[in-house]
DNA sequence: GCAAGGTC
């Protein structure tokens, strides 16, 4: 459709930034900013129109009572529900006395269901939803931006009712089962402090500890092996095996003897082959992440908010982007020649620039609001701290690399046997560095190996027998966990980060050792979750979401009626935990210490003292871990005495021994020893 | 105070 005639428009754009590239498509002038807001002022569809931003979601869902369960919500101004949210009164204030003299309201915000939440509720608080529209883009180009303001559709229902409903059922979720958990621990402990859960930061603390449950009850095999070193001209190389290892000592020893009376081996063929290496696309904000805590060891919080910083002093584009692609729309040469004017850059600029095209890499992922990260090209103007520097230099690195040569090295690899035993010797050079010699990362590996020709026999240096032991899944980071978060689709590119962290915050979390660790009160809290909320600490929750909200967003079913069934769901087993808390508080009923794992009642675990939930072959009552890693410690003995002959107390005393045995399995180990 | 989702 197009736009009716109307004296004068108010457009909505979802940032500042967005504001400013839709006032540049239509060639709207800036005007004001006097309040630290800018806005635009010029003419669409013959009439006088302005352009005003807003900064994100401006309005926010607001409780009408305390406790729970509470079904009763508004939506109100952001700066009156939350705490550090003062900033969003002056975009508020600006809409709305532009508003007054507007006739008609266009939501220009990002074409999802968020930005149709955003723009809609400034319009149904500050404007007039009859006399609304919706522009739809895919890009923020002069191109897409000047086509959809030609071509206005009326406001989208669907996309609005879909927007709610994702904010309403995250709404009545989160702050319910919140307000359970702090009750419970309440009664419990009678200490007040804040709890919570929620579809994104639940399933995500249980992922944690369940990859902690599997590593502290681990129980590792053991398994043997060879290592074959030869020697050429006087040198020694390690052979890698191209067999599968014997696993048992026996069989170790006995191909360990074979060898060393063959005492040498023969090359078999000899391939020399080269290897280019493409240069990666450039950054979208998870792989920038990961780059920034390998790299400079940021965490993934940090790291966005760092960037953030960068993008609002216009050094890079837009961070919270998924996309690996720069637009064809984009100039490189006038970025690149901009960060030539910077020392450290100039070398490898003049060489990209000297190049008749610039192409840059480009990955897989896309991202329909934005393009990848790119630095702009202006130099800083003020000095930058240690950090904010060394992530741009990671950034603009990354953005020329994406432009460069490949990497180019050379491999060679001798196929080498000893009767039917096979074996390889591999090394490589590099030949041309390419665009890591700005992405300077990477480190390629380079590995001296020996010239040889095919049919040549070399000697044998040494034949060993070694020991292996499997290893645990390894402990998450920050970085892992946001990627687990990332590839199970909870949470977006500018929540993942921040979820993390109020888990960390609530003191679910902590930094350990070398990883991730939950605490005595993180598995607390998910165990009663557990319980009590099953769905919440499962990512079927976020599908379930998915499929009603494309239901609502396609008129199949109304927003109502998804809240209802929530509701519906919710309330139950809400009042079940209230009731269970009033037992607790009349009859001093064990039952939540039980649920918190400190039974009076019933056995108790031999090791840690939690009520039992089962008992050894003897009959020694133990909690759920400790019976999980009783249960690994007995059946792994077998494999363990197959593979190297040790009796049942040698494998005890080495299984304590291992650093890859969790700390409850080595407890049971210990546990057991008594018996030796 | 509590969610998750936008962004200064």
């Amino acid at each position: 459709m197009s736009l009716m005639s109307a004296d004068v428009y108010l457009i909505i754009a979802e940032k500042p930034k967005a504001a400013a590239k839709i006032a540049y498509a239509l060639r709207f002038k800036k005007a004001g900013g006097k309040s630290g807001v800018p806005f635009w002022i010029g003419r669409l569809n013959g009439a006088k129109a302005y352009i005003a931003p807003a900064a994100g979601h401006l309005y926010s869902l607001k409780p009408r009572s305390p406790g729970y369960p509470v079904f009763e919500y508004e939506w109100a101004p952001r700066y009156e529900v939350e705490r550090g949210a003062a900033y969003t009164r002056k975009f508020l204030t600006l809409i709305s006395k532009l508003s007054k003299s507007a006739t008609a309201y266009i939501n220009a915000c990002d074409y999802d269901i968020e930005g149709s939440v955003i723009g809609y509720l400034i319009i149904r608080f500050l404007g007039d939803e009859k006399r609304a529209y919706r522009v739809k883009f895919s890009s923020l180009t002069p191109e897409d931006l000047s086509a959809a303001f030609k071509k206005v559709s009326p406001l989208d229902t669907g996309m609005i009712e879909a927007g709610l409903c994702r904010h309403e059922l995250d709404w009545i979720w989160g702050i319910n089962v919140s307000r359970a958990l702090m009750e419970i621990f309440k009664a419990v402990t009678g200490k007040r402090y804040v709890l919570s859960a929620g579809r994104v930061q639940s399933p995500t603390l249980m992922e944690a500890l369940k990859r902690q449950n599997e590593r502290s009850t681990f129980v590792p095999e053991i398994y043997f092996t060879l290592d074959v070193w030869v020697e050429v001209n006087g040198k020694k190389f390690k052979l890698t095996n191209e067999f599968a290892p014997p696993l048992t000592r026996e069989d170790s020893i006995r191909i360990a003897k074979y060898l060393r009376r063959a005492g040498e081996a023969q090359v078999v063929s000899v391939k020399e082959e080269p290897k280019s290496l493409r240069p990666p696309p450039p950054f979208n904000l998870p792989d920038l992440q990961t780059e920034a805590s390998r790299v400079l060891g940021l965490s993934p919080s940090q790291t966005l908010r760092i960037a953030e910083g960068l993008y609002l002093n216009s050094l890079i584009s837009y961070p919270r982007t998924n996309s690996q692609r720069l637009p064809p729309s984009l100039n490189n040469r006038k970025i690149v020649e901009g960060l030539s004017r910077i020392n450290v850059y100039q070398g490898y600029c003049r060489k990209i620039l000297s190049m008749a095209e610039l192409r840059p890499a480009s990955g897989k992922k896309v991202d329909p609001a934005h393009p990848a990260i790119y630095p702009t090209g202006y130099t800083p103007n003020r000095k930058l701290s240690r950090r904010e520097w060394r992530l741009y230099d990671l950034i603009v690195r990354r953005y020329l690399a994406a432009f460069g040569p490949a990497a180019k090295m050379s491999y060679t690899t001798y196929e080498l046997r000893v009767g039917d035993y096979r074996f390889s010797l591999k090394g490589g050079f590099i030949v041309n560095p390419g665009w890591t010699e700005v992405y300077r990362f990477i480190n390629l590996r380079q590995k001296e190996v020996p010239r040889l020709r095919e049919g040549e026999r070399i000697s044998i240096a040494s034949v060993k027998v070694v020991r292996k032991y499997s290893v645990p899944p390894p402990k998450y980071t920050k970085v892992t966990l946001l990627k687990w978060m990332e590839s199970v689709d909870i949470g977006t590119e500018a929540t993942r980060a921040d979820i993390l962290e109020v888990l960390f915050k609530r003191g679910y979390l902590k930094q350990g050792s070398n990883g991730v660790e939950v605490t005595e009160l993180g598995s607390e809290v998910a165990s009663l979750l557990g319980r009590f909320f099953n769905e919440i600490v499962s990512v079927n929750l976020t599908r379930s979401f998915e499929e009603k909200l494309e239901m609502v967003k396609a008129g199949k079913m109304a927003r109502k009626e998804v809240v209802k069934e929530a509701v519906e769901y919710l309330r139950p087993r809400l009042e079940e935990v209230k009731d269970l808390i009033k037992k607790y508080r009349s009859e001093e009923a064990t039952y939540l210490h039980e649920v918190l794992g400190r039974g009076i009642k019933g056995r108790k675990c031999a090791i840690c003292g939690r009520l039992a939930e089962g008992s050894t072959d003897d009959g020694v009552p133990l909690c759920g871990l400790h019976l999980r890693a009783y249960r690994n410690v007995i059946s792994r003995y077998s494999l363990w005495k197959e593979r190297s002959g040790v009796g049942f107390c040698k494998y005890l005393r080495s299984i304590i021994k291992s650093s890859k045995t969790g700390k409850l399995a080595k407890e049971i180990a210990s546990y057991l020893m008594r018996e030796c």
